[in-house]
DNA sequence: AAACTGGATATTGGATCCAATATGGTCTAC
DNA sequence: GTAGACCATATTGGATCCAATATCCAGTTT
């Protein structure tokens, strides 16, 4: 049988949730925004009841804040969490690849390569939701070699918190090349199977995007 | 208007998540059972819709796990689990409190040691379910005094998950007794207002627990 | 005997309908 | 004119019904 990979989400409730996470990362909800159940639905052509099983699953990653028959709201984002997002990520990132460097087998590393290779090859066809879902994919390669699936999954977590932003990131060329140059850097120390040069090399590249993003908060807060 | 804080809860989902947290923990929905939404439902005297939602909810916990078409099954938590769930704790429960010390007033110290107190004393009542309550509101009246909704809510998210193990460890009267005196040791720390003696105090806390546990899980997997 | 095909049944997924609650406006009383 | 009560309406919460899918078993074929 040479079915399909995947292709099609086999549930409504799947759908759903790909399409409001795409609402959400492109801001067409805005956050304070309040979520009316039934427009929603039938914007999407489903009825409300896998509307209202995907929308638990976003209140549980925090990306709406729920009030019994009151309904959801798209969560704002305050540049504190935005603070507090990355310094969470600081510490479990840097156990994540103290972790994951010593594991790393050359396989892994051609991979990372190739990932690597890949956002900057979105970057030059200038297709912002593909440089991030390949640096998504870039990094992740690198946080799961660790093997500890409840950090991936808390990393995932934060990192979905702060999606809304990171296509604001990219949209500037000077960014885009940064982040290719600290790329480099990350897979340089990855192949000297330096650790402490690798988390270094992930904290600068942290810390220049929360920079960047929150400087761009607090000057124009993204929507009205 | 004297309306009570709280009593029951407004919504059936909630009622439903707050009755299947306590089938969760006593084990009486064991690690590896598929849930037949059905039955629970008219277990519960509701239908199924709620019981789906906060069936999502525990998705999103990790509390169960989920395929599509083939249900929820309770998630089960091995050793390799636990010793994740502890190291992320040390992680990030160290940062609380070395961001909340520093704050605490002595307003908040004397709301701490009658936390402690209350483990204290149901303790002496021997009532599990409420030294679990009762230690968790002692632990987290000190994350939460780090004001980082985040970090508490991740920290939550992990104490949730091994939740089913601590009143395993509290049965034991040994264990009790020891809990007490860290919990001394740690308040002791907090009134110094030493970050690092706390840090380390909570460190060895979770230590004993982790210890014991996974001997506990080794040696009887807890249920069959 | 083993493997595949087909269908019966149990269970989940989704749609529709009804109930309960919140919200906004209007009317009345002072 | 303002405050409070009351009612109309929009929206969410929940129940029931129907559809779709998976699983299991029998039957058949090689």
């Amino acid at each position: 049988m040479t079915a399909a990979i995947f292709s099609k989400p086999p549930t409504a409730q799947e759908a759903v949730l790909a399409e409001m996470r795409r609402l959400l990362v492109t801001g067409e909800l805005a956050p304070g925004t309040p979520i009316r159940q039934e427009a929603l639905a039938d914007r999407l052509g489903v009825s409300r009841v896998p509307v209202r099983e995907a929308l638990k699953v976003l209140e549980g990653e925090g990306h709406v804040e729920y009030s019994a028959h009151r309904g959801y709201v798209v969560a704002e984002l305050s540049v504190e969490d935005l603070v507090e997002v990355y310094r969470l990520r600081e510490l479990l990132e840097a156990e994540a690849i103290r972790v994951a460097v010593p594991k790393l087998r050359a396989a892994d590393l051609i991979t990372l390569e190739q990932a690597a290779a890949e956002v900057t090859a979105a970057g030059k066809r200038a297709d912002l939701a593909d440089v991030t879902a390949a640096n998504r994919m870039f990094h992740f390669l690198l946080f799961d070699a660790a093997g500890l699936p409840r950090l991936s999954r808390t990393l995932r977590q934060l990192w979905d918190a702060t999606d809304v932003y990171r296509s604001v990131y990219f949209a500037l060329p000077t960014n885009l090349q940064r982040v290719n140059d600290e790329h480099d850097e990350l897979m340089a120390a990855l192949q000297a199977g330096d650790a402490k040069a690798a988390i270094a090399a992930q904290a600068a590249h942290r810390a220049h995007s929360v920079e960047a993003v929150s400087n761009a908060l607090t000057t124009q807060p993204l929507v009205g």
